[in-house]
DNA sequence: GTATCGATGATCT
DNA sequence: GATCATCGATACC
């Protein structure tokens, strides 16, 4: 696992850069776990929400790499990516958490008990550890935030999960096997 | 196990 | 007016 500090890693290019990150720990105000899904979107990607160039939801995704970009979607939930990329305007999508610390106070704020729905998609990850647009922008390498790398993981790549363009691009990323994926990996999804 | 549907609001055409 | 990088409930197999 790359330094995740040094000034280079974020400006590897988004598919890279999604597939490193899984097997990290990602934790808000202590509270979080192993990142074991991300989807990567890049500038020149159709299902990216830079496509097309900065707006003001998207400015985040064409600042500095190592930051925050959040969003709302479906006007109910918050979603976090981190940005990065070899050109400005791409950032990694954060889907799914194995939960290892604050397990207790992630049940109580999604209400649950079950460790595998506790971070199990973005919407849920980004409930649990409390991501709000108030997020979007912020520096990864100080708190509330603390990125650590990880044990080495097997990974696996697939189709990108509720988008309507670029279906094929194989740029979804997670730990093989894992029980806290969003979605199962097809049998037929290749080893990244 | 899979399929479908409503919630709910910002963003863009 | 349409489209969402979603979730949870419900119905059915």
């Amino acid at each position: 696992m790359p330094d995740l500090f040094s000034p280079t890693f974020w400006t590897q290019p988004v598919d890279i850069l999604a597939r490193t990150l899984i097997g990290a720990e990602l934790l808000i105000e202590g509270v979080g776990g192993i990142i074991v899904e991300t989807e990567a979107y890049d500038v020149d990607d159709p299902a990216s929400h830079s496509f097309g160039g900065p707006r003001a939801r998207n400015a985040a995704m064409f600042g500095p790499g190592g930051h925050a970009y959040v969003y709302r979607i479906y006007g109910i939930h918050w979603c976090l990516n981190l940005v990065g990329g070899a050109r400005a305007g791409g950032a990694v999508l954060i889907r799914a958490l194995e939960p290892t610390h604050g397990i207790d106070v992630m049940a109580q704020r999604r209400g649950l008990t079950d460790r595998r729905a506790l971070c199990s998609g973005p919407g849920k990850l980004a409930q649990a550890l409390a991501v709000t647009g108030a997020f979007d922008g912020l520096p990864l390498d100080r708190p509330p935030f603390a990125l650590r790398t990880g044990q080495p993981v097997e990974v696996v790549a697939g189709a990108r999960i509720g988008i309507s363009k670029a279906v094929a691009q194989p740029w979804r990323f997670g730990a093989k096997g894992s029980p806290y994926l969003s979605r199962p990996f097809s049998r037929h999804d290749r080893s990244v």
